[in-house]
DNA sequence: TAGGCGTGGGA
DNA sequence: TTCCCAAGCCT
């Protein structure tokens, strides 16, 4: 095996030829570090989310909220319906939470150290040391997802993950160096992303195939190894379109804890096994097919009914349409559409 | 602590 | 179609 300083600047002088160009980030070996709240917001977008879904949303949140302090003042419903799309939306509640605290209690600033930054909502110990890093330019040893699958290669770990994580944690750690701490973790997430890549990986391109041991072994997309996912259950319900007859739609207010939390949704029936269709008020209703959509950790399908009722007294959310479809979660907004279609 | 928590793209 | 996966966090 060898050396881990070798290992380093074999990594750093292939950033230097070949670092993707990203809003959020400062060129390798840069004067400047980017702006924490920029880099920051990057990292809580990219949890488990790719670059190009995530990156028009960074645009936006930039403009609209150039400053911590300025996404600090923003009302729960516009920051809400901003991430509408993205997904995982406990990190928008955290989100609007972490700008607050940083705001009030940090004076507009954040934290520059890990141990300071892990105190935030929604900042664990990826982001903690991603920002500590990238913005403060801190050794820190930021191990996420890429980082597992370069570090489990390198050794050719043979622990599944996710038991595996305490020991690909420890292998990153022997890579922290004070030494462009910054550019490192951006080094190897880059080489994560564009070369050793999860199926596929581009081994005859790689800086650091001299030294990986799954590369010499000769079947290196078999790390990391991992523990068979189970099955997705199959839920069904049913979605209501309920319109006004003056181009509006009816919402409703979902809780702020759970599955879609904090946004806003189409009335629904319960979800779970198939059930009879029984509305929330009195027809007619006009059946417009179903809409499928997939959750982390059930499937879903959603029969779509679509009424325009006389008379109503309920506590719904009367929407302009065209708003509706730009502030809803995608499976809301799918069935949406599916509704209005059938109206044709 | 293992499970809840979105979405879209690629093979 | 189906499965896997992508810069995790919280409880």
């Amino acid at each position: 095996m060898p050396d881990v300083p070798s290992l380093r600047t074999a990594l750093l002088d292939w950033y230097d030829q070949n670092a993707r160009s990203l809003p959020w980030r400062a060129p390798p070996g840069a004067e400047y570090r980017t702006d924490p709240y920029r880099v920051w917001l990057s990292e809580v977008m990219l949890q488990q989310t790719t670059v190009p879904h995530a990156a028009p949303y960074f645009e936006r949140f930039t403009t609209r909220w150039p400053t911590v302090s300025d996404l600090a003042a923003a009302e729960d419903a516009e920051l809400m319906a901003a991430w509408a799309g993205l997904g995982y939306y406990a990190r928008a509640r955290n989100l609007l939470a972490c700008a607050r605290a940083v705001a009030r209690h940090h004076g507009g600033v954040f934290p520059d150290t890990e141990e300071g930054l892990r105190t935030l909502p929604g900042v664990g110990a990826y982001t903690a040391a991603a920002v500590a890093a990238i913005a403060f330019d801190r050794a820190a040893n930021v191990v996420d997802g890429n980082v597992e699958r370069v570090m489990s290669r390198l050794f050719a770990v043979e622990t599944p993950l996710p038991a595996a994580r305490p020991q690909l944690r420890a292998v990153s750690g022997q890579f922290v160096s004070d030494h462009r701490p910054g550019d490192w973790p951006q080094a190897l997430m880059d080489l994560g992303s564009s070369v050793c890549r999860p199926r596929s990986p581009l081994c005859e391109e790689c800086p650091l195939s001299f030294g990986c041991k799954a590369f010499r072994q000769g079947e290196p997309a078999r790390y990391p190894i991992r523990d068979r996912k189970a099955d997705k259950p199959h839920r069904h319900g049913h979605a209501y379109v309920i319109r006004d007859g003056e181009g509006r739609v009816a919402l409703v207010q979902r809780p702020d804890k759970g599955l879609l939390g904090g946004m806003l949704g189409l009335p629904t029936s319960e979800w779970g096994e198939a059930l009879g269709f029984a509305p929330p008020l009195a027809g007619p209703w006009q059946a417009a097919g179903a809409v499928d959509h997939v959750f982390t950790h059930f499937r879903l399908t959603l029969s779509v009914h679509l009424a325009e009722p006389e008379a109503v007294g309920r506590d719904w959310i009367w929407t302009d349409e065209t708003q509706a479809l730009a502030v809803l979660p995608t499976v809301f907004r799918k069935a949406l559409e599916r509704g209005l279609g059938a109206a044709g």
